[in-house]
DNA sequence: GGTAGACCTGGACGC
DNA sequence: GCGTCCAGGTCTACC
């Protein structure tokens, strides 16, 4: 008989929309149905793995949800697995400090950014990003999943890897080692303090700095890392962002000045900039592919790649969500 | 400080 | 079916 947890949320938490947010989401271990609007994935406790599945009764903003774990669960491991949940689905985002400084998304509620339950999942995931399309991506982390740890390698898995190992068997490529080497950094002595890295009193710009030292982390990836930290006020500028700036907001240019004007353009958002940017980026998805809750990972979740959409959007076609909850994303203009 | 090319994989394309 | 080209961000060598 597994344990069920009871989580208590904020009074605007919406699980679908809140899951799906970011494109991690779609990222093994972790896996969206779209039918039952319950999230799934597997969890590293204190004494093993369990296998959890997240639900939000009726659908409805606010009410608690409950975790369901395929084994019985320690009081310790409560802990643990309720600190995990609350770090994926940022709970403890004050989300008013974004709504404030840019109302477009007061209406539907958008702010939290899904993300992992560790820092080095956040990262490990970021460095399968860069330089590779999404599907790529994709399947490097079901790789991973399938062949070091069901519920993500851990950094002492990933820092006894031989990197060739990695490579034949993950599909990781050029970034085996750097792989390894992260893996490495976050199990030495004196190597990576996770929280400094949380703790809000920490300056940004050195977060920033302290990340760009790291193996396979550019200024795009140490972006996307701050933003997973909760730290918006830097944008990860990648091919996206380019396709964004001409497609959406209709600029014309070239490449490095686009980029240029991009990071003045997010400028007035101030230390929330990455979320207005990220949820514009969002809602022309969502107008492509439907509302973030209905995408599959092996089809709709594949087809994230600047290359595959540089076309404008067509014509919308949204799937209707069952619930009384407003899944999708329109701004409140 | 700026730039060019290599890194690796998979999809698109032409034949 | 096969070969070639290209996209994607980081790293390193070179100027």
């Amino acid at each position: 008989m597994g344990t069920t947890l009871t989580i208590r949320v904020p009074s605007d938490f919406d699980l679908a929309r809140d899951v799906c947010s970011y494109g991690y989401f779609l990222l093994a271990p972790n896996r969206w149905d779209p039918e039952s609007l319950t999230f799934h994935r597997v969890l590293r406790l204190r004494d093993g793995r369990s296998a959890v599945t997240i639900g939000q009764a009726g659908g409805k903003r606010g009410v608690a949800l409950k975790a369901r774990f395929d084994r019985a669960i320690s009081r310790t491991e409560q802990g643990e697995a309720r600190t995990q949940i609350a770090r994926m689905l940022q709970l403890d985002d004050d989300v008013r400090a974004f709504h404030k400084i840019d109302p477009r998304w007061k209406k539907s509620g958008r702010a939290r950014l899904f993300r992992s339950p560790t820092m080095f999942e956040d990262v490990i995931k970021t460095v399968t990003s860069c330089n590779v399309a999404w599907p790529s991506t994709i399947r490097m982390n079901a790789r991973l999943c399938e062949v070091v740890d069901a519920a993500f390698p851990s950094p002492r898995q990933l820092a006894r890897r031989t990197p060739s190992v990695l490579r034949a068997r993950c599909g990781v490529g050029y970034r085996d080692q750097r792989l390894v080497d992260l893996g490495k950094l976050f199990t030495s002595k004196g190597g990576v303090d996770v929280g400094w890295f949380e703790d809000p009193a920490t300056p940004d710009d050195d977060v920033f700095e302290a990340l760009l030292g790291w193996p396979g982390i550019g200024p795009y990836a140490a972006g996307n890392i701050m933003q997973l930290l909760g730290r918006y006020s830097r944008l990860a500028v990648d091919t996206e962002s380019v396709r964004h700036a001409k497609v959406t907001l209709g600029w014309e240019g070239e490449d490095a000045e686009l980029r240029t004007r991009l990071e003045a353009h997010y400028q007035r958002f101030g230390d929330q900039r990455f979320r207005s940017y990220w949820f514009e980026l969002w809602e022309d998805y969502e107008a492509r592919q439907g509302p973030a809750w209905t995408w599959v990972r092996e089809t709709t979740g594949q087809a994230f790649t600047a290359s595959r959409m540089r076309e404008p959007a067509g014509p919308v076609r949204r799937a209707v969500r069952k619930t009384t909850q407003t899944g999708s994303v329109r701004r409140g203009r």
